[in-house]
DNA sequence: TACGCGGTGGGACGTACGTCACACTATGCA
DNA sequence: TGCATAGTGTGACGTACGTCCCACCGCGTA
């Protein structure tokens, strides 16, 4: 593992309580796991052991309708944390996890955790602190399916995808954001010809530029009114 | 507080990993609180300092969008907990917490419970796993938001409701759930109107008996069916 | 008795968005 | 070089559901 990973890793809820001391000996356990763009890391149902940590590149969350329409719960970049549902609370997978590009992870194993869980309550509190982030933002997600409409969701999803990816550049702000108007569709709960549409509106009002897998956003204050 | 009220208490997550002793302990700072059917207990925005646990009655949590429309997160009954979330996370309350009937709860203050988490860690984890299966329940509302229509909808919240407060007697299973159709509309995001509709409909193939804020439930696996 | 008020029942109408259909453009792969 | 396959762009059409209506019912208050 790199300094650069040792680095990532250092950001993510787990280790944040952690002295370096600590760190080094829970890393002790990491095994890193390699995937390709479209590879599975692991499927909806199958029991989980292990929690991961992106360490480079971006992986999604998604569920399947039993009819096999899918849902993107969210897409995860470096020093983002998943998989740990199934430590806290032991039952099988409620999500497959899936590479959107070619991407590094580091994974921990349940039994490795639990001691430092008991162990270590400043982990627990932080963890605890995590997930309640997650409820808090998993609750303004569904509020949005409830009142925003699907342009204004997929605005949304672009500021939020802009703020963990985005780039600053000469044009605007390049967001590479690697998925499929199909992904992103899936992400906002829409079709992916409406949010063709909408992305297509947006891009003729001078709001972004549409590029393959990604969009620079050239009028961010228009985008966030609109996501209002 | 009567034996019932702790008996009520013992179930909730924060007790439920406690010895007699822990919990007689954590009890010494409990304070009661009671709400008339309308009362609020707080409003989102403010700063929360306590977590509560239903003791008697059932309690509303809502959001309002910035335009006034209501969007009800969950109900919550005896032995449920809420308003933990800024314990974990400080930052303002992100919901009201509105009495839907005239309840009775009990009242944590954040402080005093700070050290239960860190001395405790049996309590810090059993609340990991109450969040970590909260946030699955919300992945699930999620998605049925965007895969199920709104009769759909109605149905899975009446098992819910039905699961949690139902009462079986000789003519159904009786589900008292003190909702008004606008509330039980802002509970599986749709109009009034419509939640109306598909009651009706279910009313007249003889699913269920609508009564005033409770329905019974006359053929479960039907209802159960089109929930799916 | 009358009057409001909160809640329910249900019809008429408009529309946002899903579905279907097809054409077009990249990107790989033989 | 060509062909397949994945992804994008756009129009036509149907429909589920929101909005707007109003009628009705029960209940409390004057």
């Amino acid at each position: 593992m790199t300094d650069r990973d040792v680095d990532v890793l250092s950001r993510a809820p787990l280790f944040e309580a952690l002295d370096e001391q600590g760190a080094k000996a829970l890393r002790a356990n990491v095994t890193e796991v390699r995937l390709a763009r479209g590879q599975t890391l692991f499927n909806e149902g199958e029991t989980g052991d292990r929690l991961y940590v992106v360490l480079e590149g971006k992986i999604k969350l998604t569920r399947t309708a039993p009819d096999g329409r899918e849902n993107l719960l969210s897409v995860l970049g470096p020093s983002e944390m998943f998989g740990e549902l199934s430590l806290f609370d032991p039952r099988p997978r409620t999500a497959s996890a899936i590479a959107v590009t070619e991407c590094r992870l580091a994974g921990l194993g349940h039994d490795d955790l639990r001691p430092w869980l008991t162990g270590h309550p400043e982990v627990a509190v932080q963890l605890l602190r995590a997930l309640a982030q997650r409820l808090r933002k998993t609750n303004d997600v569904m509020a949005d399916l409830v009142f925003t409409d699907v342009p204004g969701r997929v605005a949304k999803a672009l500021l939020d995808l802009a703020e963990r990816f985005g780039q600053p550049s000469e044009a605007g702000l390049h967001v590479h954001h690697d998925l499929t108007q199909e992904e992103l569709a899936q992400l906002v709960g829409a079709s992916r010809e409406t949010v063709n549409k909408a992305l297509a509106d947006f891009a003729q009002r001078n709001w972004l530029r549409i590029e393959a897998r990604a969009v620079v956003i050239l009028d961010i204050d228009r985008l966030r009114k609109r996501s209002k």
